[in-house]
RNA sequence: CGGGGCGUAGCGCAGCUUGGUUAGCGCGCAUGUUUUGGGAACAUGAGGUCGCGAGUUCGAAUCCCGCCGCCCCGACCA
């Protein structure tokens, strides 16, 4: 490709609110452009690295069996209403009308579609497994798209879905899709680290994330240095301080609290500590009320919630509610004469002489103990994991760093295909469930990712793999004839040698070159200047900014030899 | 959805507080001359519904109201 036809309009400048490095990167080196929040355009070098990262995992799908295969986009409603997440996942859905008012929705996701495939086309054990992937733009109307391809509207992701006979056959394909994207990131320059995750709104039991640890992450990941167990926050497990220490019981009273609302406010006036505060949430799990009951200093972990309760919704109670089910307002709910059922975090079992809302506007109770409650309490891990927290396996205290999701793997089990009735006949001639498995990648994420980590002052630097073309020859200067000549001949024999090659012959400064070619960041620069009058040209590795002056004849066998050694 | 910030030429910004010529600067773009290995110099020139709408006023980029869009921070997820 010569760079006097490319389309990629480099930039000088940035908009100054663009935060993330790989964003403003993107946008500089022309790789991206923004259409609307979350919705981007590739350009020819972004797409040419969109098209090497899809052709990565491709390679390591197919070597594990899958197979390609490409689903709509638009999706009609009634499919989501049989899994009900048409519900569920109401609040990501983009949903349109066509000329007869039959509703759709752009596809988020593809569990129904594919399930629905699958069950009108699989009948018997015979047909089973089966593993099918694609590689297609995702819409999610996100609450707050951000940082560039991080986090988009709409995206490119491959995923891909398993269907198999039983447990067993599940867990070998899990295992084959956890090597493939073991493969897949390692070849897209990436270190990533799988933790432990929960299912989300897509459900499922095992689940691994694949996550880039990076300070720019949206996700908190909880490591143990001692076993190196590492989980998502969401579901990370510790061990719970379970010393009972002595202490006094002292007298229960109520107190006036007048305006104390927040936990902040409660413990000013009270000269008392978040720790030494128990505070009750009220949830409406499907509908019906249900009291947590927590330190005042911890966070609530709803996914515990939810899936002790084996609710399918779960959210924050109203103050309607919430006057109508304690008898007070917000602020002051406390567990003493609630008629709803009562959840406790196990970490405040031993917890003496605490305080509680009582109920009523503007009064708290104070040294509060288990036995002045008399209703029956479900002690269960309510709280999310911090860093400090012991580890459930080893007993090492956690660190905290943050991730971004680059891919996930579950085990569906059966929670599409029931409710999609997704069946087959066995061996013996008994109807039985598909079950299933789902594995997917954020391709256009994965661009962002190694922009993100993979950079310096002066630009992008890809990892051959990736990078838009293998090698960035620039022609220093274009009235020079000599360098002209070298330059177009290198250009043709990288061409017959099949080789990537974006050749850089316009009428430019050299400079201005050498700043684009740095900013663009392909791995292999070689300049052809002053150099072309010996029959020399530079070959110059991006990332080490080291050149070494090579003569024409070998440059060639130089430049196969640095990219063998790079892929 | 809550909080904060922003919207003026392709890009980056000033002007707005205190309304008043023809709305300005840098980069980029076009033409010419010189230059030519790290985002050249000079000269000339083109380029604007001042986000949109309604209002106040003799007069609005500037003041008021409404809307839209964008970025950042939190609740949600590849």
């Amino acid at each position: 490709m010569r760079y006097s036809h490319l389309f990629a309009p480099t930039l000088r400048e940035v908009p100054a609110d663009v935060e993330m490095v790989s964003h403003k990167l993107l946008l500089r080196a022309g790789f991206i452009r923004q259409l609307v929040t979350g919705v981007y355009e590739f350009l020819p070098l972004g797409y040419r690295t969109l098209t090497k990262v899809s052709d990565i995992i491709r390679d390591e799908m197919n070597k594990q069996g899958a197979q390609e295969l490409l689903l709509p986009a638009m999706h009609p409603k009634e499919l989501w209403a049989e899994s009900g997440r048409d519900v569920t996942m109401s609040e990501v859905l983009i949903g349109f009308k066509d000329r007869k008012g039959t509703e759709y929705y752009l596809g988020p996701t593809h569990e129904e579609v594919i399930t629905n495939l699958v069950r009108k086309s699989v009948q018997s054990y015979r047909d089973l497994p089966l593993n099918l992937y694609q590689i297609q733009m995702k819409f999610r109307d996100e609450a707050r798209p951000r940082g560039g391809l991080i986090r988009c509207r709409e995206f490119l992701m491959k995923d891909g879905y398993s269907f198999d006979r039983d447990e067993e056959g599940l867990n070998i394909v899990y295992n084959k899709m956890f090597e493939a994207y073991t493969s897949i990131f390692k070849r897209c320059g990436l270190d990533i680290t799988p933790v432990d995750a929960s299912g989300g709104a897509i459900g499922g039991k095992e689940t691994k994330e694949f996550m880039l640890l990076t300070d720019a992450g949206e996700d908190s990941i909880l490591i143990c240095p001692g076993c190196g167990y590492a989980a998502n926050q969401e579901i990370a497990d510790f061990r719970v301080d379970d010393t009972d220490e002595f202490m006094p019981f002292q007298p229960i009273r109520t107190v006036s609290t007048p305006g104390a609302h927040t936990i902040e406010q409660v413990c000013n006036f009270l000269k008392a500590y978040p720790y030494q505060l128990i505070k009750t949430l009220i949830y409406m799990a499907d509908g019906k009320p249900v009291a947590a009951m927590i330190r005042g200093d911890r966070e609530l972990n709803e996914g515990r919630l939810r899936v002790l309760l084996g609710a399918s919704a779960l959210e924050m109670a109203t103050p309607e509610q919430i006057l109508e089910y304690t008898g007070g307002p917000v602020g002051f709910s406390g567990p003493i004469g609630l008629n709803i059922p009562l959840y406790a975090d196990e970490e405040i079992r031993y917890l003496k002489n605490f305080v509680i809302g009582a109920n009523e506007l503007d009064a708290h109770i104070i040294n509060a103990n288990w036995s002045d409650i008399k209703s029956d309490i479900t002690w269960s891990k309510l709280r999310f994991a911090v860093e400090g927290d012991i580890c459930e396996v080893c007993g090492e205290p956690f660190i905290e760093k943050r991730g971004i999701e680059m891919g996930h793997v579950f085990k569906l089990k059966y929670s599409i295909s029931e409710p999609m009735n997704a069946v087959y006949t066995d061996e013996e001639g008994n109807e039985k469930l598909m079950i299933m498995g789902c594995y997917g990648i954020g391709v256009s994420r994965i661009i962002a990712a190694v922009a993100e980590t993979s950079n310096d002052a002066n630009g992008l630097i890809w990892p051959m793999s990736i990078a838009p073309f293998q090698v960035h020859l620039i022609l220093a200067n274009a009235t020079d004839e000599v360098q002209r000549l070298l330059a177009d001949s290198i250009y043709n024999q990288l061409l017959s040698a099949k080789i990537d090659v974006l050749y850089d012959d316009r009428e430019e400064r050299a400079g201005v070159k050498f700043k684009d070619a740095d900013l663009i960041g392909i791995p292999i620069q070689v300049i052809v200047g002053k150099t072309a009058a010996d029959g020399k040209a530079e070959i110059r590795d991006r990332a080490a900014k080291l050149s070494e002056i090579v003569e024409k004849m070998q440059i060639i066998d130089n430049i196969s030899n640095r990219i063998q050694s790079a892929l």
